[in-house]
DNA sequence: ACAATCAATAAGCCGTGCCTTATATATATC
DNA sequence: GATATATATAAGGCACGGCTTATTGATTGT
């Protein structure tokens, strides 16, 4: 078995649509498997392969709570993608702009 | 033929090693197909079939001049990317300070 | 026109990824 | 302890992705 980079664990793990969802789900708030399960369109194995790509990303934790197991973000687990994206700021510099508006909005 | 969202696209080209390492290449300047195919280890088509996988992706443009197609990165091509991000800052406030030192470098 | 160079496309192989159903494990309840 | 609920794991099917070699297309030079 290979090693492979947190980059590209990250990115392979956002690529797919469905668990891509999953993630985007979680930033609303944690979130049980069951929740998920009844919230999208796929078998509960199927979210639970998709929530262990995603925690092996980092991107997501998981809580045992009684039966359940709820997920919610890491919020440090999306920084290799923002270093990764930093490192070519080269080529977006035109998009400081937008990024000075957000800085903005962060500060309220 | 199903329509993929620029995310998904986004995502699924940079998710590959051999295809980000082109693209990160492509970032230290513009460069064609033949230098791409002797900078790596694969052949010319598979290095062709990255091109117009990053190029679909929106995050590379090319262009002839005689023989050779001379590529290079589209800098607007990864804004989807940072919206996507920007769009769950909430969970990477933590960040702010290393972007705020990123946004003092973009100004000298 | 012919030959040489560069790139894109075609076809096929093979591993990987995502889904399913079935089963195992863990916890709670009766 | 037996049953029910919640989740994880196992196994298999099937499509897709990335690589190869072979070929075609485009451009240049002799």
């Amino acid at each position: 078995m290979r090693t492979v980079a947190a980059e590209t664990r990250i990115f392979q793990a956002l690529a797919d649509p469905s668990r891509r969802a999953i993630f985007e789900s979680l930033t609303r708030g944690e979130a049980a498997v069951k929740d998920l399960t009844a919230r999208f369109d796929i078998s509960q194995p199927a979210v639970s392969q998709h929530l262990a790509t995603l925690k092996d990303a980092g991107l997501v934790k998981g809580r045992r709570d009684g039966r359940c197991v709820y997920y919610r973000v890491n919020p440090s687990g999306i920084k290799p993608l923002i270093d990764w994206i930093a490192h070519y700021r080269a080529f977006w510099t035109d998009h400081l702009g937008r990024l000075e508006a957000l800085l903005g909005r962060m500060g309220e």
